[in-house]
Formats: structure tokens, C-alpha cells, sequence
DNA sequence: ATCATGCCCTAA
DNA sequence: TGAGTTAGGGCATGAT
């Protein structure tokens, strides 16, 4: 029985250490915002002596360390695993909490000893500790009696928290946006929406806004006071990482002194507790970091969710929104010209008024369409990790917290995070050349969870990995000879934890089948998540373990994995091939294999019923051949999947770069690397490729060459839209204090780069520059060897270009399908002339 | 003309 | 955004 009261199920938005408490922030199933004060967690590191013996002067040099101020207690562990093999270890509780403590002790001891569990953040070993993950119960004590913008205050210690099942958590939304004076960065006017997600991760219908006009200070006051009593768990905005945070710090400098913590509260106190240092509400940039740090809450920028999920062709707020929402009429009125702002606000200001809160409300709703919140809270439920360290953390983050929690349990001591060093990188995948033309019937295969299942089979883990070579236990040998034990020598932490994600996934993708047969939507949804955010994890851990730095990993993991790949699908092809079977493409996971079909069978269902036949027993035929390959060539846990079947395959002859007609198990087209594919190309290049690309496929090579050379006479005269010609490219630049950019810091000839041009012209409008955006250009001129470009501004407000090089663009063009005709007998000299000598085709 | 280099973006 | 990986295509520039 507890000895507190109050009881509450929550989900865990964010924790933070000080050297007596764990402080935690969450948001309650009932709906109630939290703050605990945890108690009985003690700061510690673990330590073992250097070298492999243990030193005649041990003693000696444990009492030295207990002498010490900052070591409160030094326990003795028992042995543990660590890479010089088994030592005995020590656990030193220390007096204070934070990075600098831990650091000062490392380095005041370095000469006597080997740190473990000795480099991240205290409040982690919560959900270490007490095996802990983003859903929990809690019995607590309320204080009523208290200052914190929370709704329920309370303490408690940590016998009193258990886990509970994951549920989505019914998170408030605050989404805002701030409207500034080109002439002198004030802010003008602003907009807040708050909303709130249910527990089936849906929104209200209508959320709530609120305008604010005024002064400066006034309409900061009145952000502040919303944001204090709404009391959202999540903040986000467009780019407000890079523009309107940093301007909200920006005109709190401007407006308030340093010292005077009261008024810079009122003005911009957002955050549920005071920073360490200083120690004021106000939302700070973490050190060392591009993030901004708001305690207890999160910032989420829809610009580079919207920018990973979507990867638009261009990131303005306007854009992606028709992207999002192309039926949403009222996205297209309200133009204002951000350029002419001020001008804008003193003759309409309720029109740059309903613009402002609209600007605010789109950010809210893309998150929403994108299910980044509940995506967000389901891979935290998986990793056992805060709604925070998903949002801001790293990937080696998520590993960590489920990698470290088991090594504990194992008696497996804890390394550092290593030094960074990626002089010699290992070896990848395996990528088959692929010959130019058209392939008819092929059937793509590939490995199931390929990297997971290699790490599984042959428990593969730091742990198990043997150094001895004259060792002669039982073992998996790498084709690049490296070894590891045996499964019933040791069972490595990653198998164990990648089978037991395997079975999660698993558990999850049957819920949602119940679910969906129930039909219960919120539930199916709710799973689906879950399945997804367990497969992210999965392969999240190839990579983490094929990098230099990671804690649990050694450089010879990495390249063992990618070896033990390569030879498992090449030795596929070499089997394949002795059977003459023609292999089209392979590329690390995947094999495309030619069927064996006894005529020329069409490659397009005839649409008349009688001749259909011949087509419909082919596909007949790719189906069963895919599927008994598949079996073939499954081995244990090492699954080959019959996945797609296609009644053609393209390419021109280059790696990673291939089309297909997919007619099972569904139809589609498939295209994959091609222009088509890429934010940076221009619509009527992708446009007429993937026209291009129905023809080839469809056996209509005539009409495919016939459209292309038509298209480049009309671009050489002049007639194309310029709107179809924009290209669009992401740019770095060092943003400076006083705000010019810096692009030398960056590129080595920024000046020959067009898109650094683009970005220049912006610039000196005075639009909004930010390093990684995508800036947007027409060529118009080519003038000796370099391009002269144009800014594309119109979904900034800006007027389109009208002109464009048409030599250019034709050339282009000509380039790029020329690639592609080039299969067909066309080059690119001929697709620009319009003629050729020896005719394939007569028109 | 040809080649090397720097850069972006994609496949897996 | 101070940390997941390698393989690969293609464009523009600038030196040879």
C-alpha cells in the first residue's frame, strides 16, 4: 500500500535532474498536466580499475576515492562484462547530479580508473533504474500550495511509480505565429490556436484562437499569459526553430534588461519551471546546440516535420499546405506580400490579421495530418523513453535506452560513448549492374528485415564478439572472418532485444487485425502506430551499430553485418545464374529475376476479353515462380519475400535508377532515383518522364520518343510555363549575429553555386533565410560558362519570373531523357534536332 | 574536350 | 539540428 493518496496514470513528456530530486513533467489519461517531484534516486558512475589484474593497492585507492567531497557512498558490485573481460566493479554515489559533476570526477581520476554508466544525464536512470517506460502510474502527494503553470503539483518517491500499458495521451497543442516589421524586427501582431488531442490521438473539430495586437510588450504579455494558463505540452509553429523563438528572444533582449527576471517573465516566460542558469521561465538555447530548450514542454517545428515526412519540392508554409490540403480553398486567399509587411499592417491590418492566425493554425493542423504527435508518443512507448528525448533526442538515444537497461541487468558494464573518428569507413551493400532496356515479367524478392535477422543469427553484439584468435569456443564466422559466440555460450544483448521487438511487432500487427475486424478504428490506428514506431526502432539499430561513436559497438560489427549481407545475396545470383536464370538487378536486399516465359507475351492486358487470356496466365505464372524462388532460398530466420511482381522492368543502365509496372499484389507504378524522385528537379522534366515512363513500359517506345521531341521544340521556343521550370535546391549558409549569411563558412566556391545566387537575391529582399532551407530558382541566362538565375518568390508573396533560358532548359532536357531514349536508338543530340539519320520509327 | 572536385539527393 | 550507415547518380564548375 502506498502511503500517498492521489493516484494518476500519465504519459512522460519530460524529466530533469537536480542533485536531490528527479523532477518529471507529463500529461494525465484524465487530462490533467503533472509535475512530479521524485525522490530516493541517487546520482552515480560505476567504476573498475585499469588493466586486467586487480592492483595490490586496491584498498588504498578505494578509500582515496571515498574520501573524496564529491562521493557520497562506494558500494561494491560484483563482477560485470567489460571489454577486457570480466572485472569486478564499484558503484560510486556521488553528490551531485549534473554533466560537469560526473566530468570533473572522470577527470580528477583518470590515471586509477575506467568509467562505466558514467556519461548521460541522471534523470535517464528513472526509466533505467526502474525499468520504466513513457506510460506510468503514480501515487503521489498533491500540494495545492505551489507556483509552477501545472495543474496538479506533487511528490512523491520512487517505489511509488510502476509501468502501465501504452494509451495516447490527451496532449494540449498551443500553435502560434508572430507577424514582423521588415523596417525594424519588432513584432507587429501574433496568433496562438490551442487544441487538444483525445485519447483515440484525434483533434477537437474547433480548436481555439486568440489574436494579440498592441505593443510589443503587450502582445508578448498576452502570449505568455495563454500559454501559462492553457498550459500546452506541445508548442509548435512554421520554422519557429529558426525565426520566430529566436525573435521572441531577440525583442525580450530588446525590451527588458539582463537582470530584471520579473518583466522578461511576463514577456516570455513559456517554459513549466525556471532554467538552472539562469534562472528565469524563458525558453534558451541549449548549450552547444541549434535546439531550444523549453522546460517541461516541447517545441515541435512543423517546417522540418512537414520537410522529413513530405520532402516537398519546396518548404514554404504556403506550399506545403496545398500539397497537404490541395481542396482547401481558403489556403489560397489572404495574400499578403511578407516582403511589404509593414506597409501590409498599416493599411489592412485585419486582413494581415486573419493571415497571421491562419499562418498559425496550418502549422497545428500539418502535424496533425502527418500524425506526427501520436507517431512521436508511440516510438517513445517503444524506445521506454520521454515524449522529449523522441522529439529532440538522436537515434542512439532511443538504442540506448533499451540497449542499457538490459547490459544492467546482465551484469554487462556500461561504456562511454567513444571518440569520433571515421577515418576508414566499412564496406555496404551489394549493387548489381543492370543492363539498359526493357525487361518483361520480373519478379522482386527481398529479404525480410535483412540486417535485424543477420544480427539475430548470428548474435552478433559487443558482448559476444570474440577478440582471441586462437579461440576455439563455438561461433558464427563472418565472411570477413569476424566471430562471435555461440547463442548458448552467450546470448547477446541487440539479438535479444531485436526478438523481442520482432515479436512486439508482431503482437501489435495482430491487434490491429482484431481491431479492424471489430471495427474499431481508433484502436486499429492506435496499433498500426505502434507496429510502425517498433519497425523504425528495428532498423534503427544496423545503423547505430555501424557507427564509430556508439557505446556498444566496435568497428568490425558494422562491417561484419554488411559482409554476411553481401554474401548471402550474392550467393543467391550465383546459384540463379548457374541456373541461367537471368538476374535483371540486385541491390542489398533485393534480387530482380527475369521469368521464364515460353513466348512474346504482351506486357499490357489486351482489353479485349479473349486476348486478355494469354496475359492474365502469365501473370499467373510470375506469381507462382516468385513465390517458389522465395521459398527456395528462405533459410531459418534469413526470410526471402516473393514482394512484387512487375510486367515490366526499365532502366537505362544505371545503379539505382529503374522503373517497374507492378501488377502484384497491387498495380502501380513503381519508380525509383530517377528525376522524378527528386525535390530538386523541375516539374516538366518529371512530368514528361513519368509519361515517358507509361509508354516504355506500356511497349510504346514510338509515342514515348515522339512526345519528348515535341516537348523540347516547345521549350526552345520559348512556350513553356515558367512555373514548371523552377528548381529548387536545399542551401547551408552561416547565419550571423547581425544577420547577413555567411556562405564561405560553408561551400568552397559559394559564388559558383546557383542556388548560393538564389539565396543571395532573397536575401537582399529581405526575406527570411535559414541554413538547410530549399531555395527556389529559374535559370535566364547562361553567360560564358556560368548560370544567371532568378529567385522564385511567388509562394513568398513575390511576383513569378517570366523569362527563362531556353537553350538551357531544352538542354537539360534533352540530357536527361536523352538518357533514358538512349535505349531506344535516340541520343541527345537527336532528341534536340529532332531528326535523325537512320530512322527507327518514321514520323 | 576531358577529368577531378564539390555538392545535393536518393536507394537501401 | 553535438552524431545511424554506405553506394550511387548526376549536375555545375574550373583546371588541364
Amino acid at each position: 500500500m502506498s502511503e500517498y493518496s492521489s493516484q494518476y496514470d500519465l504519459a512522460v513528456i519530460s524529466t530533469r535532474s537536480t542533485d536531490s530530486n528527479i523532477e518529471l513533467w507529463g500529461r494525465c489519461k484524465t487530462g490533467e498536466s503533472i509535475f512530479l517531484q521524485i525522490e530516493g534516486l541517487k546520482p552515480y558512475v560505476e567504476v573498475t580499475y585499469k588493466g586486467i589484474e586487480t592492483p595490490s593497492d586496491i584498498y588504498q585507492r578505494l578509500e582515496e576515492l571515498r574520501k573524496r567531497d564529491d562521493v557520497v557512498e562506494l558500494l561494491e558490485l560484483g563482477d560485470k562484462w567489460t571489454e577486457s573481460g570480466n572485472k569486478k566493479m564499484w558503484k560510486v554515489i556521488m553528490k551531485g547530479s549534473q554533466h560537469k559533476d560526473r566530468k570533473l570526477f572522470r577527470e580528477e581520476n583518470r590515471d586509477d580508473w575506467k568509467f562505466y554508466n558514467a556519461d548521460f544525464n541522471h534523470e535517464r536512470r528513472l526509466f533505467l533504474d526502474l525499468d520504466l517506460g513513457t506510460h506510468i502510474s503514480v501515487n503521489c502527494e498533491v500540494n495545492e500550495d505551489h507556483k509552477f503553470p501545472v495543474d496538479i503539483y506533487a511528490k512523491t518517491d520512487i517505489n511509488n511509480l510502476k509501468n502501465i500499458e501504452a494509451f495516447q495521451a490527451p496532449f494540449v497543442i498551443a500553435s502560434f505565429d508572430l507577424e514582423t516589421s521588415i523596417a525594424d524586427n519588432s513584432i507587429l501582431c501574433a496568433a496562438v490556436i490551442i487544441d487538444q488531442l483525445d485519447t483515440s490521438g484525434q483533434r477537437k473539430k474547433q480548436p481555439e484562437d486568440y489574436t494579440f495586437i498592441g505593443t510589443e510588450k503587450e502582445i508578448m504579455k498576452g502570449m505568455t499569459d495563454l500559454i501559462r494558463s492553457k498550459d500546452p505540452d506541445i508548442i509548435t509553429g512554421y520554422n519557429i526553430d529558426n525565426f520566430d523563438i529566436p525573435r521572441l528572444e531577440e525583442r525580450l533582449n530588446y525590451l527588458t534588461r539582463k537582470e530584471d527576471k520579473k518583466s522578461r517573465e511576463e514577456l516570455f516566460g513559456w517554459s513549466r519551471a525556471p532554467n538552472k542558469i539562469p534562472s528565469d521561465m524563458v525558453p534558451k538555447k541549449k548549450f552547444n546546440s541549434k535546439k531550444w530548450e523549453i522546460i517541461g514542454r516541447c517545441f515541435v517545428d512543423a517546417w522540418w516535420q512537414a520537410r522529413m515526412m513530405l520532402r516537398p519540392k519546396r518548404e514554404t508554409l504556403s506550399y506545403v499546405s496545398q500539397l497537404l490540403f490541395p481542396e482547401r480553398e481558403d489556403l489560397r486567399k489572404l495574400e499578403i506580400d511578407a516582403s511589404k509587411m509593414d506597409e501590409e499592417w498599416k493599411n489592412r491590418p485585419e486582413e494581415v490579421l486573419e493571415y497571421c492566425k491562419r499562418d498559425a493554425l496550418l502549422p497545428w493542423e500539418i502535424l496533425d495530418e502527418l500524425k506526427i504527435i501520436p507517431g512521436k508518443e508511440s516510438l517513445a512507448a517503444v524506445s521506454k523513453t520521454s515524449l522529449d528525448i523522441v522529439i529532440n533526442g538522436t537515434t542512439s538515444n532511443w538504442i540506448d535506452s533499451l540497449v542499457i537497461r538490459l547490459a544492467d541487468r546482465s551484469n554487462v558494464a556500461v561504456p562511454m560513448t567513444k571518440r569520433y573518428d571515421r577515418s576508414d569507413q566499412i564496406a555496404g551493400g551489394y549493387v548489381h549492374e543492370v543492363e539498359p532496356g526493357v525487361f518483361p515479367w520480373v519478379a522482386v524478392l527481398d529479404f525480410k528485415s535483412m540486417y535485424p535477422s543477420i544480427m539475430i543469427n548470428n548474435n552478433i553484439c559487443r558482448t559476444t564478439m570474440i577478440e582471441d584468435i586462437n579461440s576455439q569456443l563455438p561461433c558464427h564466422e563472418s565472411p570477413d572472418g569476424v566471430k562471435y559466440l555461440h547463442k548458448n555460450q552467450r546470448e547477446g544483448l541487440v539479438p535479444k532485444l531485436l526478438m523481442d521487438l520482432m515479436s512486439q511487432r508482431d503482437f501489435h500487427k495482430n491487434e490491429m487485425k482484431k481491431a479492424e475486424k471489430d471495427g474499431n478504428k481508433p484502436k486499429k490506428r492506435f496499433h498500426d502506430g505502434m507496429q510502425y514506431a517498433v519497425k523504425i526502432l528495428m532498423n534503427s539499430f544496423y545503423g547505430v551499430f555501424a557507427s564509430v561513436f556508439y557505446r556498444f559497438t566496435h568497428k568490425n560489427i558494422g562491417s561484419s553485418i554488411t559482409a554476411w549481407a553481401r554474401y548471402n545475396i550474392t550467393e543467391i545470383i550465383r546459384q540463379l545464374e548457374e541456373e541461367n536464370q537471368n538476374v535483371v538487378y540486385s541491390d542489398t536486399d533485393s534480387i530482380f529475376v527475369s521469368v521464364p516465359m515460353n513466348n512474346n507475351v504482351p506486357t499490357k492486358r489486351s482489353e479485349i476479353e479473349s486476348e486478355a487470356k494469354v496475359f492474365d496466365d502469365a501473370k499467373e505464372e510470375l506469381i507462382r515462380f516468385g513465390h517458389e524462388l522465395a521459398e527456395r532460398f528462405t533459410e531459418d530466420a534469413a526470410e526471402l519475400e516473393f514482394e512484387t511482381g512487375l510486367s515490366a522492368f526499365f532502366s537505362h543502365g544505371a545503379k539505382k535508377r529503374y522503373v517497374g509496372r507492378m501488377i502484384w499484389p497491387k498495380e502501380e507504378m513503381i519508380i525509383r532515383g530517377y528525376e522524378t524522385r527528386r525535390s530538386d528537379s523541375f516539374t516538366l522534366l518529371t512530368n514528361t518522364m513519368t509519361s515517358m515512363f507509361e509508354y516504355i513500359l506500356d511497349g510504346n517506345q514510338e509515342s514515348a520518343i515522339k512526345e519528348v521531341i515535341d516537348l523540347i521544340k516547345e521549350v526552345k521556343r520559348g512556350h513553356a510555363d515558367v512555373e514548371d521550370l523552377v528548381i529548387s535546391r536545399s542551401c547551408k549558409g552561416k547565419v550571423l549575429k547581425d544577420g547577413t549569411v555567411d556562405f564561405n563558412d560553408v561551400y568552397s566556391n559559394p559564388d559558383g553555386l546557383p542556388f548560393v545566387k538564389a539565396a543571395k537575391e532573397r536575401i537582399k529582399l529581405g526575406l527570411e533565410f535559414t541554413s538547410g532551407m530549399k531555395v527556389a530558382y529559374v535559370v535566364t541566362k547562361t553567360s560564358g560558362s556560368t548560370q544567371e538565375v532568378e529567385p522564385w518568390l511567388v509562394e513568398d508573396g513575390g511576383e513569378p519570373v517570366l523569362n527563362y533560358d531556353a537553350d538551357y532548359y531544352s538542354k537539360r532536357l534533352a540530357k536527361a531523357l536523352g538518357r533514358i531514349t538512349e535505349a531506344f536508338g535516340w541520343s541527345e543530340s537527336e532528341l534536340l534536332s529532332g531528326t535523325r539519320q537512320t530512322t527507327l520509327f518514321s514520323f
